[in-house]
RNA sequence: GGGUAGAUACCGAAGUGGCCAAACGGGGUAGACUGUAAAUCUACUGGCUUACGCCUUCGAAGGUUCGAGUCCUUCUCUACCCA
């Protein structure tokens, strides 16, 4: 509980940058610090999971997070990352939005009106108040728009097609919401992904001006797969938070297919197993890592949706996986299928579309054809193959696409 | 406002009148090898279909032509340059 923030984010491969050396002996009393989140989507997804699991250790370490929702800074879009503008989102679907992540990130730190209780601040409570002219007054000077223009954010966007004022304007108004938090809530230290720096050095050199107050900044690595590929991407898109989103079996599977070279990052990243457990799992190296992943998978899946999930997902997925390929588990991806319907034998295609194991009738073909389909255990070669009620096995059929996918059809 | 270059499938990028559902690369899926790993090799990668073919795609809309991603017109958007 006293341990300092700063080793024990350095332990687990959290910090990117910091903006100061003395960050570590800043962070042995207690302190606000906040984190932005963008509200365009209502579900935050695993990339979002590095800065939560940021505000969950400050949380442990004594420190008061502060979740700011952007709100107001929805309404324009951040440039960073992005090659292209944004699409601009309603006011509602913003604060909908915002409400949502909220509750995800309630999952994970804790909120209350204790000194180390975490606090939900929208931004579009200030920004959407503020007044033209006050504001150009007040921050304008402190804005060089020649130093805005070499910010990297800026400037692939310069390079790369061009920037609007709307988003040239999104750096100063984050920088405003830290000058905001620092009058309003006593924050002095701003934490968020690597993408971030450039907003967050704004903000802390807009406070240092205004406020005459030296704080602080913090960002997180930018998580990658050893494979080059993008985070938090599967064959079916993102992985969201949100079960709705992303069902909780293919949330597991996900961390439980991770390469073996991210598997110790990630377990530090994602999961709260002391660094210590962590080095114990992952020693052993090869085919050990299996278990590793396992644990990663398990861990992952309980911090987001809760050990009952998590429980249920891993012992359904050892089970589909394992020698008995019981798939008989809630957690498997399945559907019920009229048993009327079988009656006079249903095309093993269509039948594949409908459990979205394929997107049309000439991919699930193709899959047929590259000898990648199984029902049970059996390979079906025929694309025109009929399924029957004589392929029920204890009232379900069980279609396989490959060695990973797999849905149930539950026939009554 | 003027000029120039461009807009092609998930992404990048060829194609400049028929041989174009459109090269190539990436990505994705499947197969082999494995450990529900990576790397590698192989196949597939617009839709439908009794695989004979049929249908919809190359920024948008019109037009020329037996035939257009390819030519013409207008429009929209983007980049660069000049004012």
């Amino acid at each position: 509980m006293t341990d300092n923030l700063h080793d024990i984010l350095s332990e687990r491969g959290f910090i990117a940058q910091a903006t100061e050396t003395s960050l570590r002996e800043r962070l042995q009393t207690p302190l606000s610090a906040y984190i932005g989140f963008d509200p365009t989507a209502d579900s935050l997804h695993v990339g979002s999971l590095v800065p939560i699991m940021g505000l969950y250790w400050l949380q442990q370490c004594g420190h008061r997070p502060l979740v700011l929702v952007g709100g107001g800074t929805g309404l324009v879009g951040d440039p960073s990352g992005k090659t292209e503008m944004r699409k601009m989102l309603t006011r509602e679907d913003i604060d909908g939005n915002a409400r949502s992540i909220a509750a995800q990130i309630g999952g994970v730190v804790r909120f209350d009106t204790s000194p180390t209780g975490a606090k939900l601040i929208n931004n579009a409570d200030w920004l959407a108040r503020l007044n033209w002219i006050d504001l150009l007054r007040e921050v304008g000077p402190c804005f060089s728009v020649n130093r805005m223009l070499t910010m990297d954010s800026v400037k692939n966007r310069l390079e790369s097609g061009g920037i609007t004022f709307l988003e040239f304007n999104y750096m100063v108004m984050q920088a405003y919401d830290f000058l905001h938090l620092h009058r309003t809530e006593g924050c002095t230290l701003q934490m968020g992904g690597q993408d971030q720096w450039g907003n967050i050095v704004m903000g802390i050199e807009l406070v240092r001006r205004l406020a005459d107050v030296p704080v602080a900044g913090l960002t997180f690595p930018l998580v990658t797969k050893s494979d080059g590929g993008k985070f938090g991407k599967s064959e079916k898109g993102n992985i969201w938070l949100s079960r709705e989103r992303t069902p909780v079996y293919e949330f597991f599977q996900f961390w439980r297919n991770a390469a073996d070279a991210d598997v110790r990052r990630f377990l530090g990243f994602f999961t709260l197993l002391p660094m210590g457990e962590v080095d114990r799992l992952t020693s052993a190296g090869g085919e050990g890592l299996n278990r590793a992943k396992e644990v990663l998978a398990y861990e992952a899946t309980k911090l987001i949706h809760g050990k009952d999930e998590a429980d249920r997902a891993l012992e359904d997925a050892k089970r589909a996986f394992g020698a008995q390929h019981d798939v008989t588990g809630d957690s498997i991806p399945h559907a019920a299928l009229a048993a009327a319907e079988l009656e006079s034998g249903l095309g093993v295609l269509a039948l594949l579309v409908r459990a979205g194991l394929a997107q049309s009738n000439g991919e699930a073909r193709r899959l047929v054809q590259a000898g990648g389909v199984r029902v049970h255990d059996r390979g079906i070669e025929d694309p025109n193959h009929k399924l029957t009620t004589a392929d029920l096995v204890n009232g379900y059929l069980l279609l396989r696409a490959g060695k990973k996918r797999l849905f149930r059809f539950d026939v009554a």
